[in-house]
DNA sequence: CAGTTTAAGGCAGCTTCATTGACTTAACAA
DNA sequence: TTGTTAAGTCAATGAAGCTGCCTTAAACTG
C-alpha cells in the first residue's frame, strides 16, 4: 500500500521531468535560429503577460539576480524586442514592454507551446485539465501563487482595456 | 471566447514555470551542502528508478550528450554514490546502480519532493491528481512516453523481485 | 533641507551544466 | 576479418546562473 503510493509519487517526478522538458523544447526550436535562449523567452513571456512591469517585479518573478537578468534584458533591448520607459509615478523605475517585433516573437513562441497544450488538453479532457491546474497551483509556493494572482489580474485588466 | 481560451493557456505556461521551479527547489537545498547539482540529482533519480540500466539508456532518458553525462557520472562514482558493473550479456555495457550511500541520498532528495507532492495531492484531491497525470502524460512526446512506460515496468519488476 | 533608502545598472570574476568534434578502446556481430 | 556499437576522453566553447562591490538618480523621511 505504502509501496504503491511511493511508486505513484516517483512516477510523478518522472512525468514532471519529461513534460516540462518537452514543453520548453517546443519553443527552443524557434529561439535557436535567433541567438536567443530560454532565459530570453522567460523574460519575453512575463513582459507580455504584464506589460509595463518594473525591472524589480520581473526579477522577483524570475527569481534570478539582477546581473543575470541584466545580460538577458540588454540583449532584448539592443535587438529591439523590448523597450523601457520611465515610470510616471516613480521615475526611478524603467517600465518594461514589448515592441511590435517583441510581441511578434513572443506570439510565435507562444503558439508553439499553445499547440502542444491544446493537443494535451483535448486528449486529456476538461475534467483532467481542471485537475492539472489544481495540482500545479498547489505545488506552487506562496510567493509563486501571489505572482500567479498578479498575472490573472493583469490579464483581466488588459482585457478590460481592450474591450 | 477565443480570448478566454488563450488566457487559460498562458496561465498554464505561468503555472508550469512556477510549479516546476518550486518542485526542483525542494531538492536543491539538500544538494547545496554536498557540492552536487541538479544534474547529479537527475542521474541519481533515474538510476534509482531503473537499477542496472546502461549508460546509453541514461543518456537517452536525460537527453544530454555523453560528455555532459560523463562529468556528472564521474563525480557520482568517485564520491561513492554510484557503481558500474559490466553487463553479463554484453560486456561492453557498464550497468549503473546506486550504492547504499547513493540510495540514502536519493531517498533524502525524494522525501523532500514527496512531501511537497503529498501536500499538493491532498489539497487538490484524487480526481485532480488523476487529471494532473493525464495532462502531464499527454504533454510528453512519444520518446518520453516510452521512457515513462519503461519506468513503470522497472518499478513493477522491482516490486515483484522484492515480494 | 539633509540624510537614508530604493530602483536600476555596471564591473570583475566565478560556477554549473550544457554543447561540438575528433579520437580511443574494447567488445560484439557479420 | 571487417565493421559497428558502448563507453570514455580531450579540448574548446557557450548559456545561464552566482557573489561582492560600486554608482547614479530619484524618492522618502525626519
Amino acid at each position: 500500500m505504502l509501496f504503491l503510493r511511493e511508486e505513484e509519487l516517483r512516477l510523478a517526478q518522472d512525468m514532471l521531468f519529461f513534460a516540462y522538458r518537452d514543453f520548453t523544447h517546443a519553443a527552443d526550436e524557434v529561439l535557436d535560429g535567433l541567438e536567443l535562449g530560454r532565459a530570453h523567452h522567460r523574460a519575453l513571456h512575463f513582459i507580455a503577460r504584464m506589460p509595463g512591469m518594473s525591472v524589480s517585479d520581473l526579477l522577483s518573478i524570475l527569481g534570478i539576480t539582477k546581473q543575470s537578468l541584466s545580460r538577458v534584458l540588454t540583449t532584448l533591448i539592443e535587438q529591439g524586442y523590448v523597450v523601457q520607459a520611465p515610470g510616471r509615478v516613480d521615475r526611478r523605475q524603467r517600465l518594461l514592454s514589448l515592441t511590435a517585433k517583441g510581441a511578434a516573437l513572443e506570439r510565435q513562441l507562444f503558439e508553439r507551446q499553445r499547440d502542444l497544450l491544446l493537443r494535451a488538453y483535448r486528449d486529456a479532457g476538461s475534467t483532467a485539465v481542471e485537475g492539472f491546474r489544481r495540482v500545479l497551483r498547489a505545488l506552487t509556493d506562496e510567493t509563486g501563487q501571489a505572482h500567479l494572482a498578479a498575472m490573472e489580474a493583469a490579464a483581466r485588466e488588459l482585457r478590460a482595456r481592450s474591450a
